[in-house]
DNA sequence: TTTGGTTAGTTGTTAAAACAACTATATGCC
DNA sequence: GGCATATAGTTGTTTTAACAACTAACCAAA
């Protein structure tokens, strides 16, 4: 057996996102010190329509990498939580249309400032070209598997 | 503000865990297909004890980085399913020892092979170097943040 | 040996994930 | 136009995640 293969059977913590758990953990206890009532997910969904909203649920989807079911409920608790609105799309009346508030406006950059912190506290110590390194591989996982 | 800030900022999929939720999922559908009804997160604690069994629930909390009402449940769940049982350690009447019975220790070969498949699916066309500086970077984010 | 703090595990609750099954609308082809 | 198929979104169900609050057992110090 090549070396090659038994080195890439030890890969469990890859398979468990045991990193990716441990900054999305630390990003949510941010938010929730910061008395912003926003989940992890509820911010994966922000994150692209501050970006550019007005898109489909089914777009959200695709950006988010998450099914119609589930972002149907994540909306359903953003439109709860006052932080977007759907709004049928008048060219094709299967869409809604999915707006920002001005609530959602505003916490932007606070939200974007913890991710950042939180990304660095997770990376300290890290030099630029490993992350360079590691984004790049996660990128080509994501398309293998797609 | 230096370049290096601005390139983390960007690590929207290191927090949302794309890459890692790819491959468990590939997996999942792995066991499905081998009607393993199994799920990902079962398949995380037998992976510990397939290593040591007869650990408390406790240390199984550690080893997959889950909290203790979580691993309660999936306890629960594996045992339903025929897979671990519980024994009251005599030492120490608070901890359960969770062994893996029969079933649970005959289809080690077969899981272990499924998420040999799968991460060899992932990670195909990445360099070995590239593959070791992802799980350096990876254990360096769970230190940092843990 | 009693008290106070710690550790192991369970239960309750809310949000999310994944899958199947469903409705409604759109589109392409005859 | 009318029908088959595809797409957008919703609903139902089961399992998991995370947090708080709880019980039971252990341990150490007065």
């Amino acid at each position: 057996m090549p070396n090659n293969q038994f080195k890439k059977s030890e890969l469990y913590s890859f398979i468990t996102g045991v990193a990716s758990t441990a900054i999305a953990r630390r990003l949510q206890k941010k938010f929730n010190q910061a008395d912003l009532s926003l989940t992890i997910e509820q911010w994966s969904v922000l994150y692209h329509l501050w970006k550019e909203d007005g898109i489909s649920q089914q777009d959200l989807c695709k950006a988010t990498f998450r099914d119609k079911p589930s972002m149907t409920r994540l909306v359903d608790n953003l439109e709860k939580a006052g932080m977007v609105k759907r709004i049928p799309s008048r060219s094709d009346r299967r869409k809604n249309l999915i707006y920002l508030t001005e609530r959602a406006k505003e916490i932007q950059d606070t939200c974007y400032g913890f991710a950042e912190e939180t990304v660095e506290e997770a990376l300290s110590g890290v030099s630029q070209d490993k992350i360079e390194v590691c984004k790049e591989v996660l990128k080509v996982v994501y398309e293998n598997l797609r």
